[in-house]
DNA sequence: TTTTTATATAACTATATACTCATGTAATAT
DNA sequence: ATATTACATGAGTATATAGTTATATAAAAA
């Protein structure tokens, strides 16, 4: 496949959003339907303005979606494939994790046998 | 799905890594087969010590692997699911923009129907 | 109308990181 | 031995961005 730099930019910008732990929980947080912003301050231990921030953030990239309903903004996910992004982020991190675990546990027992 | 801190940490991490237009180009490049860095500096535009930075940073993620064979090193992908990972944001980004065309046409010809 | 509740945002700080330039290092060639 | 080629890396700079604090805004309640 051949991409221009304006593609790669565009395409880094978006994973971009998915790099902070922030931004992933507060993903996480919606999977299972919308929530507005306090409950989502709950749910992941931030503060009110940083909340907030990254729901903006999500929400003009069009990750995410804001409906004012009174006095509360509810956000809801726009597109769900970015968990199957996270699932594979997560396979991938924990064929690795088992990876170094064998290796670990080779030179574990490398270090038994050698020990008088 | 319930995850602490340093899982969203190690996931967010993962992302960041994808999130730079000349890794992504680099990891393109890297598609077909493995190449070494001169190759891929002049595949990717990129100065040596840029590249070789990179190749260093994926390298030592485990997204790519290094072989030294003679005076030259040459990079390959480790494992090739970072492509669907990319195909799905691509995917993604077709689909947002192919809206916005469409948003476009709609004010585009609203606009031409206003027209005396 | 005043107060309260819920959310957004501006200003600022601290940190991370992409890049460049210069240099180090190691293998091959002369 | 010296030079050359291929790559890695340290130092320094510029920029981006996550976070905090304080404040603005807007709807609902008193």
């Amino acid at each position: 496949m051949q991409l221009d730099d304006q593609a790669y930019a565009r395409i880094a910008k978006y994973f971009q959003l998915l790099a902070e732990p922030m931004r992933l929980k507060i993903l996480n947080g919606l999977r299972d339907g919308e929530k507005n912003v306090s409950e989502l301050v709950a749910l992941s231990g931030g503060t009110q303005a940083n909340v907030s921030k990254h729901l903006t953030m999500l929400s003009t990239a069009n990750l995410i979606q804001r409906e004012a309903r009174g006095t509360k903004a509810y956000y809801s996910i726009l597109d769900p494939q970015i968990f199957d992004l996270c699932a594979l982020v997560c396979g991938q991190l924990a064929m690795q994790m088992s990876t170094e675990a064998a290796a670990n546990e080779t030179f574990i027992s490398a270090m038994q046998s050698q020990a008088t």
